[in-house]
DNA sequence: TCTTCGGAACGAACCGTTTCGCTCTGTTAT
DNA sequence: ATAACAGAGCGAAACGGTTCGTTCCGAAGA
């Protein structure tokens, strides 16, 4: 039904390679221009990307697999990835693997075989695996977020653990010493900020007694349950480092709810803020990630992957070939965002 | 690189077309058979995708069009829409339009140019002209979540007025009179809340002054802003009813920050139980609706309409041609999540 | 004037499937 | 014994583009 090139021949009389050249951006004669733009517009000619993708191998998709597309962090990644993708005329095929090891290893599976030009991933498995389907097809991959721990990937993220480092010198510079964190210990993410935790309370010489200590699930109702269990110690903290959003969002539900007060009773230090920050009183002081950037980041470095891709297998050779064949991880900066959450102890 | 059918011709001995037969589920000889299934699993033969499609004008992705990817209401949809694509092979491909009917319109035609099988929209829009595109392409649609105004579509959703209108009985049976209500007014699912809010008081013969109607956008902060001021008022009300989850979330918040108690000082009920109602004390009684049965269901719609329309196209027939051609509204049930949030007024 | 050269257009092959129409078997009914 | 038929396999023509190698043309250089 819709217009094929053969249609714009019969009302041009150029030949389909010309035709086929003009639409690539390639070089006709300005009166053949005019009457190629006429043709295409009367008859609303769209190229037909499938295809186009049978001969040059390319689908303009990308898979993106998250592991719970649900997470508000998740979902802020993938609006500005999809945002990039889109500005690019990239399409953004999106899997969850549900917090799931098998699930993702099958979900890149079918994103190969779905022949996306390239994925991205903010992977639940913690070693490289399930990325085999992907690396014999040839198919870039990006991380984001988290890094493997057998290998090294392209990838962007932050320094976790020196976020969470720097972000404890707000409570110990407020005099804090009775400090108790509330983290995730499944994903690469929450180990590594829970060990900034730690090398800062150790380099302070402060104790993190056991009870201080709240590792589970990535979750809000983890937070919400640790934080009241905190506030009902006899030896309460007097301040909580918190490594989510999630976690973060269930603690102040929890705090708000109790007797005790934010700041005065209790000191609040979260991450990732997403929205909290606008609503909640006091405002929380916050790790926050460049989401915007780390996703733009993450589209940039997966489409260069992708041209080189295709380059080495045209054999085109490019003199000014500066960029590494290399995994690269970049590490993004992360901000505090400033509040009233935290006390000074005099 | 990957193999290819000729690849598998070469191996067996068998004609071209006798594989792609074997691919399709067609009559072969068991001999032909065992041959062939050991020659694809050693060549790692998988059908290209990309090649089928030019054929059959089918490329097994749907696309789904989201006002919002990060807002939880959207992610949980999107979540539930998946999974049902993906047990049934097909992909899925997302595009965001940020609340905006005009990236709403390009977003569609982005779709339509990607040549998915079928589109599902939760629309911004309350028109139907942005789907013309589609409509032009043969592209079915199915809506979820809202109506356009214009015309009838497939479509799933619940009776918003209805289930607004019902969910006040709890208020009202507990002789609640003041109340109040936070609603969204930029989207249809809102009004029609709204709508059933004000009936159901109308009905009551219980007047509803105008600073107990917070009527704005549907987010968080507005939630959070509304109740703060219902609770500063002089003539506070004794209930609040919030119509979606963003707005409940910020209610919630409010309240738990100020000094008023729920249920004894302020009886609140929400919109959409997500995770709330899991977390926060006292439980919230809550409006829920059936989302994962309502992405089945749109899925199911959706590729009953992708399945007619092919057929159409093949001139094939079948007498057990039972499904209708017209639009269908599919209205599923919601059900109250019960709670302690509300107070009984003796 | 005769070559040389480069840009524009072209024809045809190709990408990896599906599908149409045909042939070739072997079985069953007459 | 023969006609009719069904099942299995085959070759070739699509599908709608890209791209390679070639031809054609006019302008520039010798």
């Amino acid at each position: 039904m819709p217009a094929t090139i053969r249609d714009i021949r019969a009302r041009t009389g150029l030949s389909v390679a010309t035709i086929s050249k003009y639409l690539n951006g390639g070089n006709v004669l300005p009166e053949n221009r005019v009457k190629l733009q006429a043709a295409i517009s009367e008859l609303h000619y769209e190229v037909n990307e499938i295809a186009r993708g049978l001969v040059t191998n390319k689908t303009k998709t990308v898979g993106v697999l998250v592991y719970s597309i649900e997470s508000l962090f998740n979902g802020t990644l993938l609006k500005y990835i999809g945002e990039a993708l889109r500005s690019l005329g990239y399409g953004m095929l999106i899997c969850d693997s549900s917090e799931d090891e098998e699930v993702e290893a099958q979900s890149l599976r079918f994103l190969v075989n779905k022949k996306v030009d390239g994925i991205i991933v903010v992977p639940v498995a913690d070693h490289s695996a399930f990325l085999k389907p992907a690396r014999d097809a040839g198919i870039p991959v990006v991380l984001m977020d988290r890094s493997l721990m057998d290998e090294e990937h392209d990838c962007v993220k932050i320094d976790n653990r020196m976020a969470a480092f720097r972000a404890m010198r707000l409570l110990l510079d407020n005099r804090h010493e009775k400090i108790a964190v509330i983290c995730s210990q499944v994903e690469y993410t929450g180990i590594q900020r829970y060990k900034g935790f730690l090398e800062a309370m150790e380099q302070a010489g402060l104790p993190v007694p056991a009870e201080y200590r709240k590792c589970g699930r990535h979750a809000m109702d983890f937070g919400y349950q640790s934080m009241k269990e905190l506030l009902e110690l006899n030896n309460r903290p007097t301040a909580v480092f918190m490594t989510n959003y999630e976690i973060t969002l269930g603690a102040v539900m929890a705090v708000k709810e109790s007797s005790f007060r934010c700041p005065e009773d209790i000191s609040m230090l979260g991450f990732d803020d997403l929205i909290l920050s606008k609503v909640v009183d006091p405002k929380m002081y916050m790790v926050v990630q460049p989401m915007r950037e780390m996703s733009e980041k993450a589209v940039e470095l997966l489409l260069e992957r992708i041209e080189n891709s295709r380059e080495k297998k045209t054999g085109e050779k490019k003199f000014n070939e500066k960029k590494s064949e290399m995994p690269v991880e970049i590490i993004m900066g992360t901000r505090i965002q400033e509040g009233n959450s935290i006390r000074f102890l005099g």
